[in-house]
DNA sequence: GTAGGGTCTGTAGTAGCTACAGGCTCAAGA
DNA sequence: TCTTGAGCCTGTAGCTACTACAGACCCTAC
């Protein structure tokens, strides 16, 4: 790795620094195809690129949004190999903020029937526990 | 299995069928201990009692509540044996609220950023994608 | 007797990572 | 030049909470 230094050429460590992805995700984002395999040195250590490093950050992104996998293949146009227009993209953000939405109401469902029951809970050794009574069903 | 028709003897179809769970799942929660080991009949086939029922919807009822299945061996007592105290539960219960409070705020998070981006996309073939733009990180 | 359903077991698959073992390579210091 | 330690390589196993399937057995009704 002689050019270690330049602005263009990572390891997986750089990488994973560069980017704050955990090492070893690099490698499964390659194994599924999310990451294009690099080239490699003589000894084959993985080399990167900038555009590497570009298209992690995306990825790293899209994730954090809450986008699956599979929905960052089609953001990419990995599916069939063109850039996904931008209804395509459109459709796939609106899809999944449905459901991001459906999880948010779900979980103040939730939310709403813990605090309801755990404030009723008074932490005391008492016979009936409110909390295992709701689980319970009464 | 010939009191089929007893309230208290039930076959892994019927425990499926009166709780609606997967009839697989039952068996996923014997293997990990949240359900007990039925006795069997002579040829080996499970026979559930009521009771079984009723802790099995103990089980379904706090999955719904995204209680995960180490939370609900806790709050069944199945860790040291002895059913927990209601300060136990009280703190799991509250433990469990926290982390779903954190996730809706997550989530309300990732809903703002995509229904922003989404809207000030219009669908049509142009050049920019808002969308794509906002999780490259412009 | 046989057809069909149900049940039994073990195992593999899902998403999205994360971690490890055992071996190789590379760079820096003595 | 040799050594040491860090980093990289591969394959594989583990995590949560299921779900599904194959191939064998069993049970009931016609």
């Amino acid at each position: 790795m002689i050019d270690h230094e330049s602005e263009s050429s990572l390891t997986r460590g750089d990488l994973a620094r560069a980017t704050g992805c955990n090492i070893e995700t690099i490698r499964y984002y390659e194994k599924t195809g999310l990451l294009p395999d690099p080239p490699r040195s003589a000894a084959g250590y993985r080399i990167y690129s900038a555009a590497h490093a570009t298209r992690l950050r995306f990825i790293l992104r899209a994730r954090e949004l809450g986008f699956s996998m599979e929905d960052i293949r089609g953001l990419m146009g990995l599916n069939d190999g063109a850039a996904p227009t931008c209804a395509e993209v459109k459709e796939r953000t609106e899809r999944h903020l449905a459901d991001v939405r459906a999880k948010i109401s779900d979980l103040r469902r939730i939310e709403s029937v813990l605090a309801a029951t755990a404030s009723r809970c008074s932490g005391a050794e008492v016979p009936n526990c409110p909390v295992l009574d709701a689980i319970s069903g009464n």
